[in-house]
RNA sequence: GGCCCGUUGGUCUAGCGGUGAGGACGCCGCCCUCUCAAGGCGGAAAUCACGGGUUCGAAUCCCGUACGGGCUACCA
C-alpha cells in the first residue's frame, strides 16, 4: 500500500453515524482504495459535553456494517495514534509550545461574555465581527507576569500582519479567496487548556501526514483559518475537498424532523448496506452519464473527486428504496433467507432454531417476497399468514371476494382439487386448481382469489400455488374450510 | 450585517462553445399476469434561476440580480 495518500473521516461522536457523516466517510474510503491510499478514522471527541462511548461505538458498528474498512484508527491502531482526540493532548501541548516559542500565538485574558458584548456591538456598526486583538498588544513581559500570576488565559493565534488573502484551490470547488482583513486571531486553545477544533484537526492531521482533507462544506469557511495554522505550525496545508451538504426535502440541512437520518435507522428498516452506500455514493459523485447500481468494487476503483457535484443534494428516500430493492432481488435466497431471518425472529414468527429446521422452506419463502420487498421489514406483514395457525380474513377481502357469487363453490371445489392430491407441490397445485372453473363453470380470477383470500386473509399475497405449498395440505385445507364455513350457502 | 458557496425536468444527475439537452427515481399508459410486485414497451415532465455581455454560435466563458445554503464561538 502507497503512503502517499492519505486521508481521515473525524466524526465527532455526539450522535450516531449521520447520513451525511456515512457519505462523507464513503467518499474519503473510496478516494483512498482509488489511489491505494490509507484510510484513518479519527474520533473527535474535543467535546467533553456531547461525546460519548455509546456513540463511538456505534459510529464504529455503523461504519462497519457499511463494508467501510479504515486501515488506521480505533481497535485496529497504526503508527500514528492514538486515534482519539482525548488521548492526544500532549500533541496539542506540543504545538502550543511551538507557537509559544515562534510567536505564533499570544494570551488572551479578555472575558469571553465581554468580549460576546464587544462582538455584537461592531456587528451592529456594520464592523467586522472578528476578534478585536485587544491582547495582541500588551507586552510580552507583562503577559507572563499575568499568566504567572494565576490569571487565565486563552491562546489565539497571532495571523501575520502581511499575511494577505488566502487563497487554495478545493478539489471540488476550485480556487477560493479568502480576504485576509476578514481573518481575526482566533482562539487556539481554550482557558481550560483544551484545544479548539481548528486547532486540534491541524496538529492531528499534521501528525497523523493526512495529504487529502475530504469534507462537509460546512467547514469550508474553517479552511483559510486552518491554513493559518498549518503555516504557523510551519506545516503544509493539506488538499481540500469540500462536499455539499444533503438536505432535506425542504432543501433545509437534513435533519431528524425529516425522517430517519441516522445509518443505524435504516439498518434496523431493512435496507441493504450495499444499497445504503450505493446509493449516498451517488448523492453527489456520478460514475458517468447512465450508471445507477455501482458496487463497491466498482466504486472503489473508479471514485474521484473530479467528479463530485458542487451542489447540495436532497435526499431521496424512494430512490434509496428502489435501489434497495434492487440489491435485494439481486440476493442468493440463501443469503435473502438469511438477512430476512432477524426481521421474521424479532416478530416472533419463528425460533432461530425452527429456522435451522426449515432453511429450504425459508428459501423458498425468500423467493417468492424477493421480487415484491424493497426493504426487510416489509417481509413480515407479507408473510405472516404463513406463520401463524389461523388467519383473520379481512373484512374488506370478504366482500370483495368471499360474497361474490360462486365464491362458495369455488371453494368447495378447491378443497376437493386440492384434498385429492398426492404431491402437494407449486405445479400440482396449479393444475388440480386450473381445473375448478371450468368444472363449476366459473372464472378463474374467482376461483383464485377466493383461495387466496381464504389462507392469506387478504386479496394481496405472494404467488398463490407456490404459497399453498409453503403452507401445508393441512393448513391449507383447513383454513378454505373455514372461509368456506363462515361464507355459508 | 459581513465573508464564502451553490443554482440543468418534482428529485439525483450527464454535459465541460455547435447535442433532437442523455440516464435514473417518481408519475401516467400499454403489455405480461392468479393478486401484489418484478419485468418489457411507450409517454408526460427542463424557456438549463433571471438579466446583461463575449462569440458566427452559450446550459457550457465573464459580470450583475434573485433565491437557497454555510460560516461568522474559548461547538465540531
Amino acid at each position: 500500500m502507497s503512503d502517499t495518500i492519505r486521508v481521515r473521516f473525524a466524526p465527532s461522536p455526539t450522535g450516531h453515524l449521520h447520513i451525511g457523516g456515512a457519505r462523507t466517510a464513503i467518499y474519503n474510503w473510496a478516494f483512498a482504495r482509488r489511489n491505494g491510499g490509507t484510510f484513518v478514522l479519527r474520533i473527535d471527541d474535543t467535546d467533553p459535553e456531547r461525546s460519548t462511548e455509546d456513540n463511538v461505538n456505534a459510529i464504529i458498528s455503523s461504519l462497519r456494517w457499511l463494508g467501510i474498512e479504515w486501515d488506521e484508527g480505533p481497535i485496529c491502531g497504526g503508527a500514528f495514534g492514538p486515534y482519539f482526540q482525548t488521548q492526544r493532548t500532549s500533541s496539542y501541548e506540543g504545538a502550543l509550545a511551538a507557537l509559544r516559542d515562534s510567536d505564533g500565538v499570544y494570551p488572551c485574558f479578555c472575558d469571553p461574555a465581554d468580549l460576546a458584548a464587544r462582538r455584537e456591538q461592531a456587528r451592529a456598526s456594520g464592523g467586522v465581527a472578528g476578534y478585536d486583538r485587544t491582547c495582541r498588544t500588551i507586552d510580552p513581559s507583562v503577559a507572563k507576569a499575568r499568566i504567572d500570576a494565576g490569571e487565565p488565559q486563552a491562546w489565539r493565534l497571532k495571523v501575520p500582519e502581511r499575511r494577505g488573502d488566502i487563497v487554495f484551490t478545493d478539489v471540488v470547488r476550485g480556487k477560493s479567496t479568502f480576504n485576509a482583513s476578514v481573518m481575526d486571531d482566533f482562539v487556539v486553545v481554550r482557558t481550560d487548556g483544551t484545544p479548539t477544533y481548528n486547532f486540534a484537526t491541524v496538529v492531528d492531521d499534521i501528525e497523523m501526514r493526512i495529504t487529502h482533507v475530504i469534507r462537509g462544506d460546512d467547514h469550508l469557511s474553517n479552511t483559510p483559518r486552518q491554513i493559518l495554522v498549518f503555516e504557523a505550525l510551519g506545516a503544509a496545508a493539506p488538499t481540500f475537498a469540500h462536499l455539499s451538504m444533503i438536505w432535506g426535502p425542504d432543501g433545509k440541512r437534513l435533519s431528524k424532523r425529516h425522517g430517519a437520518t441516522s445509518v443505524e435507522t435504516y439498518r434496523e428498516r431493512g435496507y441493504l448496506p450495499e444499497a445504503l452506500v450505493n446509493y449516498l455514493a451517488l448523492l453527489g459523485w456520478s460514475l458517468d452519464d447512465k450508471t445507477t447500481v455501482i458496487d463497491s468494487e466498482t466504486l472503489t476503483s473508479n471514485f474521484s473527486l473530479e467528479r463530485v457535484s458542487k451542489n447540495p443534494a436532497i435526499f431521496d428516500a424512494e430512490k434509496l428504496e428502489w435501489l434497495n430493492g434492487v440489491y435485494l432481488r439481486a440476493l442468493t435466497p440463501s443469503r435473502y433467507a438469511e438477512v430476512m431471518l432477524p426481521y421474521l425472529m424479532d416478530a416472533g414468527l419463528l425460533t432461530a432454531d425452527e429456522a435451522a429446521h426449515r432453511q429450504t422452506w425459508l428459501e423458498e419463502l425468500a423467493t417468492l417476497v424477493a421480487e415484491r420487498a424493497k426493504r426487510l421489514d416489509e417481509v413480515v406483514p407479507m408473510v405472516r399468514f404463513l406463520f401463524e395457525e389461523s388467519v383473520t380474513i379481512d373484512d374488506s377481502a370478504r366482500a370483495k371476494v368471499l360474497e361474490q357469487e360462486g365464491a362458495a363453490g369455488a371453494l368447495d371445489s378447491a378443497v376437493d382439487a386440492l384434498g385429492a392430491l398426492q404431491e402437494y407441490a407449486p405445479q400440482t397445485i396449479e393444475s388440480a386448481l386450473r381445473s375448478v372453473p371450468g368444472a363449476i363453470g366459473v372464472k378463474p380470477k374467482l376461483v383464485f382469489q377466493a383461495v387466496r383470500v381464504a389462507i392469506s386473509g387478504s386479496t394481496v399475497s405472494p404467488p398463490l400455488f407456490e404459497s399453498l405449498a409453503l403452507l401445508g395440505k393441512e393448513r391449507s385445507l383447513q383454513r378454505i374450510r373455514a372461509a368456506r364455513t363462515s361464507v355459508g350457502s
